[in-house]
DNA sequence: ATAAAGTTTCATTTATTTTTGAAAGTTTAA
DNA sequence: TTAAACTTTCAAAAATAAATGAAACTTTAT
């Protein structure tokens, strides 16, 4: 395989990888391409290896970097704008899982914590079923996502260290 | 809010995120439906619930049963089938990883091991810069991969005991 | 064996999500 | 200030994913 080949095969994975997981295609396909690429790269370039639209780049290019994982860099003399991705991959991961916390964890919980609060006095067992299991679902989530706060808090190298932990 | 409200409210919920994390939202509001419900529920129900056809209900039923989430059971002088989800919400947990680790995780190493293998003798700065990259991706994923095998080994309240680790 | 009760499958339809492209908006240099 | 170079926006189109429903299939009781 050679390189072109590769980066190509890279960049269709992580798009898929991105798919299955909520993240669509596009934004997924530039972050590789991003992640992989020595320089900054432009817009017009980004189009051109994907084979996208101006605004399809752009919009992609916005949420990535409202994720706060591609800044937009200067080159000087240059009038056009280019990109870089988050290379670190430690840093990588806190910021998504601070995205996804923020985004979509939190408001899960406060519905969880409405629902499971509903008055259980005129309550048959399916009630009591009800409030029970919400209740139970609301601390588990609640306490997955405190665990990835404190991950995060470890800064550097936090799954290395986490893992040290876990083997024991 | 009383409690049909409240149900209705949360197998929404339940389902707009799992659209968000790629899984379709009547296989989570399914899930939901039987997570709540303290005794088995037939298909029929089911549909009638969720307001779904017969052939949606039936797959995404079979769907669950493959990520191994809900189970089938049979009531004694009852023809029909009846189905119950996996309520213990560390079982559950370990069981999503599990799937989603071996159906996204592990061919997506498999890719990355593939492509920071190339040959890289040929090496301008932009290959090293790809060979180097994606070696440590595959690391990082495969060391994250390795984590949360060892979380579901730690078998039960595997979530308590990492966070009592973690803040030690 | 057969028919009733129930379940599964899958080609087609429908809904949702993503992409395009052209117009509007910005920025910069002269 | 203006015009060239570049970026953003968003309504409409295209692509993708999910849902329907009717026919085929299975199981069970008689």
């Amino acid at each position: 395989m050679e390189f072109k080949e590769a980066k190509n095969k890279f960049v269709q994975t992580w798009g898929a990888l991105g798919s299955q997981w909520g993240i669509n295609k596009t934004m997924a396909q530039i972050h590789a391409l991003l992640m992989v690429s020595n320089e900054p790269v432009s817009m017009e370039d980004i189009m051109e290896e994907l084979q996208i639209s101006r605004g399809n780049a752009s919009m992609n290019l916005r949420a990535l970097m409202d994720w706060g994982i591609v800044y937009k860099e200067y080159k000087a003399g240059e009038r056009r704008e280019f990109f870089t991705a988050e290379k670190d991959l430690d840093e990588l991961a806190v910021k998504i899982a601070r995205e996804r916390s923020k985004r979509e964890i939190k408001p899960a919980l406060k519905i969880l914590k409405e629902v499971s609060s509903i008055e259980a006095k005129e309550s048959s067992e399916e009630e009591k079923h009800f409030v029970d299991q919400t209740s139970k679902l609301y601390d588990f989530v609640l306490k997955a996502d405190n665990m990835l706060d404190k991950m995060t808090e470890f800064n550097e190298n936090w799954l290395g260290r986490l893992v040290l932990k876990i083997m024991k």
